[in-house]
DNA sequence: TTAAGAATGCAACTTTGTTGCAAAAGTATT
DNA sequence: AATACTTTTGCAACAAAGTTGCATTCTTAA
């Protein structure tokens, strides 16, 4: 019987620890992207503020995690795949979706972001895309 | 001789007031987008933070200004072309591009966002691509 | 078991964003 | 040009978000 969460934190070189542990699986038990504040309301009580800032940093450097632009200076989180964990760095093009009605943001993992050519002179290195609307729940 | 600011408030039917004028001047003059601290750095002397919250919210609403998501909690704001202004609704669908060098963010404004399939029950309103890299005045 | 290093909690602080309200400025009308 | 009406602004007070240093606690590996 083994943890997933602790095998993240292993497998990424983290110390294993009770509030790492817990966030993993808030994260792990979500369907939707997850803001600083969503985390906080789910465990405030247990760990420090923080704690969960500093969390959240060290599991975007490891590739555990990655964010989220937004409008609404609410940058969400969401778990990365196993590729991002495993190498280390983040392969995470997939588009997300925020819906207006709802509020959740989730990734589309099976959606692509589509290729585009940028001006002479410019070197991409990562690429974002957001789509707002209706998601399927609340059509 | 006639005021470009000015113009712009009018055919928004907003009332010309000096910070109005002020702050549009710094987007016509600015050559990459703005976040309010940016804003704010440039007149907080002469006016109040409240007021430049609110300007920049009114911009947005009468399509004056589009906003640029982020994941720096730095929301980043450009003003908008003619088609905006005179509809009073957005039409930006060009790309963004954030300079991991010099941090500045420009609208790519001939760059189209490409267009991307949705799966099943997502209906989509707005979309956003956000580029980072390095920018032609870096490399 | 222990020693070294890493993570956490707490306090204090800075920055960012919001709200209500009185004063000031802008607009339309006479 | 003076007026009345409406909108915008500045200020104060506040709430929320994010940062930093440091002592204590926890993890890990020897
Ligand atoms: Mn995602
Ligand atoms: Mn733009
Ligand atoms: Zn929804
Ligand atoms: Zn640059």
């Amino acid at each position: 019987m083994t943890n997933q969460g602790e095998d993240i934190l292993k497998n990424s070189a983290l110390s294993v620890t009770a509030s790492r542990k817990r966030i993993l699986d808030i994260f792990l038990a979500a369907d939707n992207a997850l803001a600083h504040q969503d985390i906080e309301t789910k465990c405030a009580e247990q760990y420090d503020r923080v704690t969960i800032y500093r969390t959240l940093q060290t599991f975007l450097e490891k590739g555990i995690i990655h964010n989220i632009p937004s409008t609404d200076n609410m940058v969400r989180y969401a778990l990365c795949n196993e590729a991002c964990i495993t190498s280390g760095h983040h392969h995470d093009n997939h588009v997300h979706f925020k819906c207006d009605d709802c509020g959740k943001t989730v990734c589309l993992d099976d959606v692509n972001i589509p290729a585009v050519n940028l001006p002479k002179g410019y070197t991409m290195k990562e690429i974002n895309m957001v789509v707002n609307g209706i998601c399927k729940s609340c059509k």
